[in-house]
DNA sequence: CGTGCCCCCTGTCAGC
DNA sequence: TGCTGACAGGGGGCAC
């Protein structure tokens, strides 16, 4: 699910409730979850002080300082289901139905990883791990360093389906099959056309629609299907404002030709036929 | 290095 | 009503 919009919508939802929290408890409820051992977990992040809260593609990345500038990553991949929820002290609304770990802060308040598949991963992490999980992952699209030159340099480089390209977070980071498939329709192509074939001009309209179709997720606080929620529980407002994605049979915005559906490299893909050759 | 496939897991929905 | 199969936003591992 949750892909750069969702896990940036998260991260804003998390900042004031985290950041200067310490944390008081720490409770596994499912250690397959964990990359880290659960009792290490425990150990280190008890006691520890969340000092900052910050995404790296889909990824959660939340900074703990343990005094002594002893310093933890909790790096958090949601996966399909993932949720990360913080819960005031004063909530009335019901407890999460597939709770994962659970935090309790110094302010009495609770920080919940709910993830029902569990396909999900929480790895925390030394500073030197993480600056090397850092560099294995591509360049942050709505960052500065995402350059058009760059962007069509690596294009150029694979032979993959433009759509396999978009989702290989090597290449870029934060780019899931929603995301993927709407910034296809706007640039106009197939989603199975070789990267290095996509045409100049079509590549630098996807360079533009890529980080666009990403903003627009992010003012909407991302697309909830069926699992996402922020921080706080709601769900996010640009599943309505899809133009391909899940949309097969239904009529192209552009163009009233039938949105098809066809599945490649093990998953869907949604396009106009008509408005994307 | 790229590709195609399988798997992880649970829930929902369409069709019979 | 109940069963079965397809499918779901992600990612890792494997053989080739």
């Amino acid at each position: 699910v949750p892909e750069l919009p969702e896990a940036e919508t998260i991260v804003r939802g998390l900042r004031t409730p985290l950041v200067g929290r310490r944390v008081s408890d720490v409770e596994v409820l499912r250690s397959d979850l964990l990359v880290t051992p659960a009792d290490e977990l425990r150990d280190r992040m008890t006691g520890a002080r969340f000092t900052r809260v910050r995404r790296r593609g889909k990824n959660l990345v939340l900074d703990l300082d343990s005094g002594e500038s002893i310093e933890s990553h909790l790096v958090v991949n949601l996966g399909m289901s993932g949720r990360l929820l913080h819960r005031p002290l004063d909530d009335q609304t019901p407890p999460p139905t597939h709770p994962g770990v659970r935090w309790t802060l110094d302010d009495g308040s609770l920080l919940i990883y709910h993830d029902v598949r569990r396909f999900g991963r929480l790895d925390l992490k030394s500073p030197a791990a993480l600056r090397k999980w850092h560099r294995g992952l591509g360049p942050e699209p709505l960052s500065r360093a995402f350059t058009c030159e760059r962007f069509l340099e690596s294009l150029a480089t694979s032979t993959s389906p433009v759509r396999t390209w978009l989702l290989d977070q090597r290449r870029v980071a934060g780019v899931g099959n929603i995301y993927a498939n709407e910034a296809l329709f706007l640039a106009g192509i197939h989603p199975e056309t070789p990267a290095r074939q996509v045409p100049r001009e079509r590549a630098r309209q996807l360079h533009r629609s890529l980080r666009s179709v990403l903003r627009e997720a992010i003012r909407n606080r991302g697309t909830t299907l069926r699992d996402y929620r922020t921080a706080q529980g709601w769900e996010g407002s640009h599943a309505g404002r899809l133009r391909v994605y899940g949309r097969n049979g239904l009529p192209c915005f552009r163009c009233n030709t039938m949105i098809e559906r066809i599945v490649f490299g093990g998953r869907s893909a949604f396009l106009c036929p008509r408005c994307q050759s």
